[in-house]
DNA sequence: GAGTATACTTACCGATCGGTAAGAATCAAT
DNA sequence: ATTGATTCTTACCGATCGGTAAGTATACTC
């Protein structure tokens, strides 16, 4: 049962990671959750950097599958950008804990090493650029205006997963439920609008 | 001069607990920097979280007064919305240590302390969901749906602001100083195009 | 059935954490 | 000159941190 246990010890140093940053987590308590001691999970991952870029790794990676799976899904760029951004927002629905842990490694990767990972999000970035620049009318459109279009939307996505749990406690749960449901559909809008900016020259 | 040390403790810590988290940071760093021991602070502050608590503090104080200020800069309320968002935007550049800090705030409450701490963003948000409400074509909008709007803007702001470091080391500097000059221009067009969606029944 | 990885454990390390207690320096008021 | 805050210091506490070293139980191989 080699990979079972080292399995068991990402997804329980992802949920830890996720919720307490990475100076807030302590292997011990991870490998407890297993009721394992921390000399086990050494065992596994020599040092806690390791398990954490492990953890971080599988994050980016699922991502970036998903983005070109969505691809995928339409030949039409704008429908394209919609299914990837709609998708993005149900999949962080999906597994918060994700965008919580990429956010704060967003927070923390200058400060806690100055190894200057090459950052996750820059090949899936790229990417939805890309396919902005495909939607006809967008063809022109310079690449860093164009980043800003992408990011703007990202931005509303990811900001909107980790701020779950606060806006829960905050509102009343049946306002909330509101919120929820009107957000994938102002998103849509939102993409809808940019998207129609720039009437493609026909 | 009381207050001094107060203060420079504060600075230092504001910065600490942005770069690196609650929990990241020590007292005894932050101490430190003004070459004193651990215990002077812990003399102007008992505790390690009331430091906290009074540097989260002040910084949605003058988030909220700035929000309340840029609304007395013009009488329509379309204008009072860009000059906020734009607003925003710039007060995010001009101290990004600020926006890393409510950022981390908002990954953290919930697991840090149970204490539920009445946020921060609270009332600025409703704020300028209020000014939004007021735009012709705007009056009838029920509030979940208003909010998401709002806040769809607000995490495109609070994204920009925190990815600033790690996107000034992935692009090359004239790309992104590309990028950072377009942006304020897209978020304007974003506010725009989401303020002409509703065109007032005159 | 002896040898050998595998997957753990206990024991221990030095460093650092937040926090308490008690004392010393500075200064103002009496 | 004495008292009494104010503002720091040194000394110390128990707990916890990430990590090393060495031993052990299990299980597979020859």
């Amino acid at each position: 049962m080699r990979d079972d246990t080292r399995e068991q010890l990402l997804a329980a140093a992802k949920q830890q990671f996720a919720e307490k940053g990475f100076y807030g987590t302590s292997i011990a308590q991870v490998a407890g959750e297993l009721s394992l001691t921390k000399q086990a999970l050494l065992y596994h991952f020599k040092r806690k950097e390791d398990l954490y870029a492990e953890v971080l790794r599988r994050i980016s990676d699922r991502l970036l599958r998903y983005v070109e799976g969505a691809e995928g899904r339409s030949d039409e760029p704008a429908q394209q950008l919609e299914d990837i951004f709609l998708g993005l927002y149900a999949a962080s629905r999906e597994s918060p804990m994700d965008t919580r842990l990429l956010v704060r490694e967003l927070l923390d990767n200058q400060s806690r090493a100055e190894k200057a990972r090459d950052w996750y999000l820059l090949p899936f970035l790229a990417e939805i650029v890309e396919v902005l620049r495909r939607v006809p009318g967008f063809e022109e459109v310079e690449l860093p205006t164009a980043f800003c279009m992408v990011y703007q939307l990202i931005g509303s996505i990811e900001y909107f997963a980790i701020s779950d749990a606060t806006l829960g406690k905050m509102y009343d749960s049946d306002v909330y439920e509101r919120i929820r449901d009107d957000f994938p559909r102002e998103l849509r809008s939102q993409v809808r609008r940019l998207l129609a900016s720039r009437p493609p020259a026909i």
